[in-house]
This record gives C-alpha cells, sequence and structure tokens, in this order.
DNA sequence: TTGTAAGCGTTATCAT
DNA sequence: ATGATAACGCTTACAA
C-alpha cells in the first residue's frame, strides 16, 4: 500500500510564514486556497461541509482557517444572496417602553440570526422618512416600526410596501395598511382604567391624551367612552385634553384643567409620562391623591412604584410584545403564507397604587 | 450643421416599457446601461459627475436613474472600498443615561454619513464579547465601547485593536488600554457630592457603590475620599457598600446599613437608580430627607426631580458627552493623527434637591 | 467621450 | 474530488 503523501500539509508549513502579513487584514479564502495550492472553490466547499471533498483537504482547510482567524465576508455573501440579516427598526423615541420592546426583539433576532439596525425617529413624521430612507439604502432585509405621534401620511410604508419588502408594525399600529401588526388592546386599556376609577368613586374624570391622530391615543379613550356610556355617564368633550406626548404638556394641559370652572376629581392619563407631569401639577395644586384627586397612568414603567404617591398603571407587556413582533417577522422570511391579516393583541392589566386607591 | 441625433434618448423611450419589471427589484446601473445601450462604466461616471461624459448621455442616465428611483447597492460599495459606514456601538444597558448619548452619538454620526448598529451587552461580559464578535463579523468600521461592569478581562478589546480598527471609549472606560476616551470627571463628581453632604452637616456618609473593579464607581469613591482626608475625617471603609449595579440590590444594601449599628446619617449613591433604591429603603425606616438622613445620587437623570423629596444629583451632559465621542470616533477615522492618547474629560456638576438640602 | 476588463469575497454550475 | 468560470453591483485603470 503506497504511502499517501499529503502534499497540502508539506505545502501549507511553508505558507505559514506569510501569517503575519495575510492577519493584516480580514483573511479571505483566497488566502487559504492560495497558502494550500487549491482552489478557491474546493476551499469554501471544504468550509461547509460539503460532502464531495477530500477528507485531508478538509482538515487541512479547517486548520489553516482556524489557525488564520478567518471569517466569512458577510458583504460578500449579502452581495450574492441579495439579503443582509438585518432588520430595520424605527421607533418614536427610546423610552423605557420601547427599549424594553427592543430588547425584546433584539433577543429573538438574534436567535434566529439577524441583526437590528435601530433608528429614533424622534417623534418626528420628517425623521422618520429620513430613518426609512437610510434603512431602505442599508438594504435591510425588512422593517420593524412604531410610528411617530406625528405621522399621519403613511408614504414611505407604502414605499417599503411597493418594494415587497417585510414589515411588521408594534404598539403605535396604522389599521389602514395591510401587514402584520403587535398592539396592546388600547380600548380594553382604556376601559379598565376607567372603570376602575369609577369603582373608586370619582366622578368626573378627565382624559390627558396624546395628539389627536393618535391611535393607541383614541383607542384608550374610546374605551374609556364605553365605559362612561355602560355607567350612564355623559361624556364631556371637553375633559379630553390632547396634548404632544411629552411631561412638559401634560403638565401645562393639567394646570389648565385644575383651574377651569369645571375641575375633575380624576385624570387618566394615556401614558405614565404624561401622568406624571399631571402630578406635578396635581402637587402643585396642594391636591392630595387619592383623597381630592385620582390619577392613573399607563405603561406601568417602574417609576410608576417610586413616585410618592405610587401612580396606579396599565401594564402592557412590552418585552413580550418585542419577542411576538420579532417573531412574526421572522416568520415571515421563513415561510411565504401570508400574514398581512395577522394581528397578535395582548391584553392590558391594571396595577392598583396609591394614586387611586381609595380603598373602595 | 449637421443635426445630432440623440440616439440615446430614442432608445430611451422604447426602454421605458420595461420600467414595471425593472422595479420589481433594486435598479441597478446594468438596467440603466441596458437600457441606454451604452455601457455600464459611462453610467456610472455620469451619475457621479464625472468630467469626461458627454453632456448629453449624462442627462439621460440621470433622467433615468430618477425615472427608475436608482439607489446605489451600498453592499457592493462596501465590498469594493472596504468600508462600511457603519459604527458598531456596545453599552451595557439602555437606560435614560445610555439613551441619551446614543442619541447624542447617532446624530454626529448620521451627520457624517454613518449608520449606527447598537448592541445591549445586559452588563454581561459574555454579552459583550459576543456582540464584538458580531459587530466584527458585520465588518463595522469602528466601535464606540462603554463596559460592562462585570467586564474585567480585555480580550475583546484587544481583538479589535489588533485588526487595527478605531475604537473610542466612552464613558465607563478602562484606563489602561490605549485609545480615545470620553468620559466625566468622576473623581470630582465624588468630590463635589461629599463636599456638599459635609457643607450641609452630616458627620457619617456612607457610599452605596458599584461593583468593586467597576473604574467609574471606584473613581467616585476617589474623590469621596479626598474630600473625608481634607476635612480631616477618618475614612471608614465599612461605610463603602459595593453592589450591583441596580436599584434591588442598592435597596438590600441601604436596609443592612440602616440596620447596622454604625448607622450613616447621609448616603451618596454613585448613580441615580441606586439612589432610588436607597430612597424607598430609607423610607420604609421612617427616616425623613433631608432631616435624618440626606441623599446625593449620580447622572441627573429626569425622574430626581420628581421624587418625593427631589433627589440631589450630579450631572454628566450625557448628550454633550455622546456628541463627543462620536465626533472623535469621526476625527479618527478621517485623520491619520495618533489620537490613542486623546481624552475628552467633562466636569460634573451638583444639582442641590431636596434630598440633601437643609438650607445651610 | 466611451467601452473593456479586472477586482472586491463568496458560492453555484459546470467541467474534468 | 477538484478546478475554472460566472455572477452579485460597482468602480477604475487601461484601451480605443
Amino acid at each position: 500500500m503506497p504511502e499517501r503523501v499529503p502534499v497540502i500539509s508539506a505545502t501549507l508549513s511553508k505558507s505559514i510564514h506569510n501569517l503575519a502579513r495575510i492577519m493584516e487584514r480580514q483573511t479571505t479564502i483566497k488566502d487559504i486556497a492560495q497558502a494550500l495550492r487549491i482552489s478557491t472553490s474546493t476551499v469554501s466547499r471544504a468550509l461547509r461541509d460539503a460532502p464531495d471533498v477530500g477528507e485531508e483537504t478538509r482538515k487541512a482547510v479547517k486548520a489553516l482557517a482556524e489557525e488564520l482567524d478567518y471569517q466569512p465576508n458577510k458583504l460578500a455573501l449579502s452581495l450574492l444572496n441579495k439579503q443582509t440579516n438585518t432588520i430595520g427598526i424605527i421607533i418614536p423615541n427610546l423610552d423605557y417602553v420601547l427599549a424594553t420592546m427592543v430588547r425584546g426583539i433584539d433577543e429573538v433576532a438574534l436567535e434566529a440570526g439577524y441583526t437590528v439596525m435601530v433608528c429614533q425617529s424622534d417623534e418626528s413624521f420628517g425623521r422618520e422618512m429620513v430613518n426609512t430612507k437610510r434603512l431602505l439604502d442599508s438594504l435591510v432585509d425588512g422593517f420593524i416600526i412604531s410610528v411617530s405621534s406625528e405621522t399621519r401620511v403613511f408614504e414611505h410604508i407604502k414605499k417599503i410596501q411597493s418594494k415587497k419588502i417585510p414589515l411588521v408594525l408594534f404598539d403605535r399600529v396604522i389599521d389602514n395598511v395591510n401587514v402584520p401588526k403587535v398592539k396592546l388592546d388600547n380600548v380594553e386599556g382604556g376601559r379598565i382604567a376607567t372603570q376602575h376609577l369609577l369603582d373608586q368613586g370619582y366622578k368626573k374624570i378627565a382624559v390627558i391624551a396624546g395628539p389627536e391622530n393618535m391611535n393607541v391615543s383614541n383607542e384608550r379613550i374610546e374605551g374609556h367612552y364605553e365605559v362612561l356610556k355602560q355607567n350612564k355617564i355623559k361624556p364631556d368633550k371637553n375633559a379630553i385634553i390632547h396634548c404632544e406626548f411629552n411631561q412638559d404638556y401634560a403638565y401645562i394641559a393639567t394646570k389648565e384643567l385644575l383651574t377651569g370652572k369645571n375641575r375633575p376629581d380624576a385624570i387618566f392619563a394615556i401614558s405614565d409620562r404624561l401622568a406624571i407631569g399631571a402630578m406635578i401639577a396635581i402637587k402643585e395644586f396642594g391636591l392630595k391623591m387619592p383623597k381630592d384627586i385620582g390619577l392613573v397612568g399607563f405603561n406601568n414603567e417602574p417609576i410608576t412604584k417610586l413616585l410618592t404617591p405610587a401612580i396606579s398603571s396599565v401594564e402592557m407587556h412590552a418585552f413580550e410584545m418585542g419577542k411576538a413582533t420579532a417573531k412574526i417577522f421572522i416568520e415571515m422570511m421563513h415561510s411565504d403564507a401570508d400574514l398581512s391579516e395577522k394581528e397578535i393583541v395582548f391584553k392590558p392589566k391594571l396595577f392598583i397604587r396609591e394614586s387611586s386607591n381609595r380603598g373602595l
């Protein structure tokens, strides 16, 4: 039996001298091929454990790849496969809720081999457009978007759809757009907050809401109205205050409410940030919660527990929502079922705390 | 004068019929070239306003490019130029301070044509390693890192350096690493917090610190010690409590402090989150701030203003630090000056609030 | 002024 | 079992 001389190993040891020089840049398949005096296609096959590759060759290739710390060039692969394994995320801000959702998305995405690219629109429609363009230019494989409070037209969404790029909307979704959505049952959130305040004996509930066109805000208001109607309470249009989605505006709005002649005895703020703004105003007026006035927020941010009084708030399961969103996205990428009608709706849960708990 | 027939325009109108089909995928230079029956290189030149291109050709190319919504393929460019115009950011979490810093980085980066890719290490060294690898695989042009509280060895940093990839450390920096850094003067932060507490008449100051190996924490402690020495106060090792960088641990640590026989009359927490944990414990003990006990936090998060009592805190200029970090990064990319010794140090500023203000 | 061809790093197809 | 070649989209010498 003639001893088979391992040609490769022989040349290998010689080529190792170039190691230092080669490693200055990223090692490529070509480097390995040249060092081993074989073709790039063979190296490629060996690396991917293709069946039709000689045992010795495979070993030699893998050993050298290891030694040279070879990493496949993602750019080249992406160019070839026409996919970047990147998800573009556009969100209005990075507050507690959205940061938590992004963590959820990232966790699932990473598991599935995707990398996320997060852009903040800063609640500006213009920046949302710009970010869409940036991410489109970056050739992301798909989008996960929560629209800004300013967003009234959906050109960017349509542009994404016209290019047949997968898109999932979450949290702040748009209804008249045919894509999968992950959201909270905001109407129900409005219901439980309002019902709770009524249960605690409050009679005149004001709502500090977001901008007029903002879906999540309007849905929560809708739930609020429903419960008023159920309880035969005549709704008062003036008790719904729309303001920018930010603490300072809520503060101003609340001051006006408390100064007005028809002062409410409870406030339902459709986010914790707005609730905090309201709380500051309430304290300035010297009113006590829950005795003089009741307050319920939304999101169940950790700080609601820490404030004095602790603020009652509606939990929205941010982390789980993030994970669910990413899962649908991955499903979209991997199956060709039509998911455009899919809508996952999370159920809100009220955490009752001092700000509205009269013990009734 | 023979009338020059615009050959291009003639074929153009005919080719437009394919428009719909072409637009299903991204338009390429090749599409334009074929439609216009010219070569891709000419199209490339026309698009980039190269000097040696015929006027008519240029116009025709640009018109068609516009019509077909041509966007250069970033992948191809990146592969060619060996740069992705992407910055990899690794941070321990996305709390208020870091989210703010990231906004600062993003703002400057975007301006300079860079896109950021943000990875959270979740305060885990393991995830920091994984994220480094991910971003390295993604061929980011450089890194901006704030290390996790768990990070004790710096293999990943060394790996980045060995590949000669630009790196800037910010906020939680490592000292014995030769790269540009942007940080707060934490020693000074420790000084002003401690001096303020002494000025307010507190005698026994305890420090709720982060993990023992955490630089920012240790520097703040250092400042604390300095001021004690200046004031001829004998430092007490037992008054420095190290705990995980998280509210719950601070709560537990504070409970122990208050239960112990040598109860402090003031607490300097080296982050607002820790301060909040401390505050909850203090309240549970029925102690009043600032009368019975003083409390100072660090970061000047907006909530410090909203808590009752409002917490005194040291401002660290997060947004500006983010911007400065990105600026150095960009400078590194564009100049070949050696910036490895560069260190930008921001000065902290104390905001005095109820939790420690005895009006002295 | 325009076209040809090579190359960036990889894989797939087709030969051998 | 291995190699040559083309292709992904783009730029850039070099030729014409």
